[in-house]
DNA sequence: TAATTTTTTAATAAAATGTTAACTAATTGT
DNA sequence: ACAATTAGTTAACATTTTATTAAAAAATTA
């Protein structure tokens, strides 16, 4: 998927829209390129892209600018916006996230850099849409910073554990078949039925089975 | 910190509030909201929020004036307030910037647009706050001179373990993901994830281990 | 430029986590 | 009640992730 993501690069230096399309499509992006903000708004309709690399100096229209009538627009909310800033400029840091932007990559650019940049902010746009902190009676769960607070104090689950007890969690009440449970949590392995057990088990080891139903036949339920 | 901040919502249209308050949780923000402005100012001692985004058109109190009463207290000096008005409303802008506002938002609301907001006022705010000394417990930490008090006495690290340090101290208690901690300290250039290791280890040679526990899987935290 | 320090990597050891298999216990349908 | 099915438990084993070194590379300082 991130292999075939495409990408739109906006920057007024000719020499600077093939150095990024060279580096990019080497490795499997496809490539839009733009060479003025008012290009890149026509372009954005017809290109679709998940990503767009803008450059903030341009004369016209700044990045800044075309990054906020690109925000402004229903229909291009997630589309990943990158900027391209001057290692001096501090301001547009700050400038460029309040305008809507993404991420920011300092010139020089070195090709590493840009690859593992836009590599990494592909995958968190594809991770991050339902993992807010989760509150139900006298438990609270957070993802951002892996957190389960039971009954006030701090308690520790491994990571498969947490993903787990997360997910039932997300609707409470709701009995989750294995079948779901092993396509969200178990992505890109195959798991025996008894691996879910056995998690489970060492949930309820850690915050007791009140919680956790066991609906025979069916799957888990996280129950108030 | 910017995960985990809270946000008061004051509108009296419930949609909104709901409109905002889904927008928001979904990146991991703590919400409370309120409907008007008694309401808000009385919420105020307990939420004791990072954020208050506050609609300037409300029936009884407007924005701007509850604004004002918030600004008028000792305890709230630096919770931020940001505005949202109707495009058309050019007034309001200059009326809720004197008022004491920090930013505004136009409606309609373009959830994007409305996160990176969020996200760029507190971070601005965090910086002006943490680019400053941190001391938890015993350990005294100063980015502006480049050191560190552990028991009193100097220790010296290289720039790379206090940035480090330095970082994972910014919010004790959060768990930084590696991703996290490459694409802040390692902001120019592609390390492998082994290089965090080594730096955590030279970090916990020189002040213990007591304090930077390892989440497997997830990344490392400062503990207190 | 040489010397020194810092940073990164690579190889390997250690530790924690995750999975399975074999067995037991509980529940369900007949 | 009794078989059949499903879940729970445990411990061994496999896998993944982190810790530790030492050494190479890069950056800094003298």
């Amino acid at each position: 998927m991130i292999e075939n993501s495409k990408i739109l690069l906006v920057d007024d230096e000719e020499d600077i829209l093939e150095f990024l399309s060279y580096n990019l499509k080497k490795e499997g992006f496809r490539i839009d390129t733009a060479n003025n903000g008012i290009s890149a708004l026509k372009k954005l309709e017809k290109s679709k892209p998940d990503l767009i690399i803008l450059d903030v100096m341009m004369p016209e229209m700044d990045g800044i600018e075309v990054c906020e009538k690109i925000r402004e627009q229903d229909n291009f909310d997630d589309v990943l916006i990158l900027f391209l800033t001057a290692r001096s400029e501090e301001y547009s840091e700050l400038a460029g996230f309040s305008a809507g932007a993404d991420d920011y990559i300092t010139k020089p650019i070195k090709p590493k850099l840009l690859v593992s940049r836009v590599n990494a902010i592909l995958k968190r746009k594809r991770k991050k849409k339902n993992d807010g902190p989760i509150e139900i009676g006298d438990i609270h769960i957070n993802k951002s910073n892996h957190k389960l607070l039971y009954s006030g104090k701090e308690i520790y689950l491994a990571r498969k554990e947490f993903n787990l007890l997360y997910y039932l969690m997300t609707v409470p009440g709701k009995v989750f078949t294995r079948e779901e449970i092993i396509s969200t949590i178990w992505k890109d392995a195959v798991v025996g039925d008894r691996t879910i057990d056995v998690h489970i088990r060492k949930i309820r080891e850690k915050i007791g089975s009140q919680h956790i139903k066991t609906i025979k036949g069916i799957g888990y339920k996280f129950d108030i």
